[in-house]
DNA sequence: TAGCCGTGGTT
DNA sequence: TAACCAAGGCT
């Protein structure tokens, strides 16, 4: 490790020993490793998702599931089902493949990057991560955090997602051999307290002395990015069918948006267009309202149709469930569907059911 | 490789 | 208000 390097990586560590966060699945600066199920369980809910978002999830997660081979014997349903709300449910999917991975080859993590990455649900951020923060092995480890802090101290103007190689050569450059579990954190850190993506602190920057970006007058300039497209607006509608107290759900499929997650039955829409209008019965409807609710590629409208007789004809009993209005909290619905029930239900409330 | 996949906070 | 974006992974 060259001198600058070494300079930047003591400075680093000196700062997190003195402004570490205290978060519930860390270990204090400089003590044994953590649980490794508590830390990988903390990344994969942490990938694209806020801190402040995670922390009751996680608490709901380790008091019901205190152990990997607790949550590898959990049902499909009701671990998705506690996931919901948290969103890119492609995560709880593979974080139930992962347990039982796991459990099935003796209940322990493997404890090197090679062997971590072969697991469901863990990339190359993940397995950098959990190896050296439960294992304290070096690994190189490169969030949207460190991609930041790194194109920043070095100035480097090649634009993401092509730029990716040359920050995670910088970043292998600067990480050092000991404390590679705390070197990781506090690069975290840095980036989610100081070198934020707007207005950073250089003042409190234990690494302005070392930064070209901030020397140049213009860290907040990186890292450069390529422009995003527009995003379209879809409409689609839901369908609110209520018979004795309860309310028709369905299933959605496996893969795809919100997959495997509980829902109200809808018309197809999708990010690559409008719904039919058609609902699994014949109606007639009356409209309940609309929630508007943006994904990652588009914005949608959604639109409640309310069934309006007092029979329902037929609903085929394999595609779906009556499931209790005094229970819906429990459906684990995904964020849209639990808007969309709000309209259902105080729709009812005004017309007194 | 680039498109797909949620949600809520910030500006 | 609308755009941006956060401890990314999968195909």
């Amino acid at each position: 490790m060259d001198a600058r390097s070494e300079h930047v990586a003591g400075h680093l560590l000196a700062w997190y020993d003195r402004h570490a966060r205290t978060l519930p699945w860390r270990a204090p600066p400089g003590s044994p490793a953590p649980d490794p199920y508590r830390v990988w369980l903390s990344e994969v809910m942490l990938q694209q998702t806020t801190v402040a978002a995670v922390k009751d999830y996680f608490a709901k997660f380790t008091t019901r599931w205190p152990t990997v081979a607790d949550l590898a014997a959990a049902e499909d349903a009701e671990v998705m089902a506690a996931w919901a709300g948290l969103g890119y449910y492609a995560r709880a999917r593979n974080l139930l493949a992962c347990a039982r991975a796991v459990a099935e080859s003796g209940g322990s993590f493997p404890d090197s990057e090679d062997e971590l990455r072969k697991l469901p649900g863990l990339g190359a951020y993940t397995a950098a991560a959990v190896a050296a923060i439960a294992f304290g092995r070096r690994a190189v480890v490169v969030d949207a955090n460190v991609e930041r802090v790194v194109a920043r101290l070095f100035a480097i103007d090649a634009p993401l997602p092509g730029g990716r190689t040359e920050i995670r050569a910088a970043t292998d450059r600067i990480t050092p051999d000991a404390r590679a579990g705390d070197f990781a954190q506090a690069m975290m850190d840095l980036g989610a307290t100081v070198c934020t993506t707007r207005n950073p602190r250089c003042l409190l920057c234990p690494l302005s002395g070392d930064c070209t970006g901030y020397r140049a007058g213009e860290p907040e300039r990186f890292p450069v990015k390529a422009p995003k497209a527009a995003k379209p607006h879809r409409q689609g509608r839901a369908f609110w069918i209520v018979r004795n107290e309860k309310v028709w759900l369905v299933q959605r499929p496996g893969k795809g948006m919100l997959g495997g997650m509980r829902a109200l039955p809808d018309d197809g829409w999708s990010a690559r267009g409008d719904g039919s209008g058609e609902g699994p019965i014949a109606g007639p409807w009356t409209p309940g309202g609309a929630v508007q609710h943006g994904f990652t590629h588009f914005t949608l409208d959604l639109h409640l149709a309310l069934y309006s007789r007092s029979e329902v004809v037929s609903l085929p009993p394999d595609a779906g469930e009556w499931w209790p209005l005094d229970r819906l909290e429990e459906a684990g619905l995904p964020t849209l569907f639990a808007k969309a029930a709000r309209l259902g239900l105080a729709a009812m409330g005004e017309t007194d059911r």
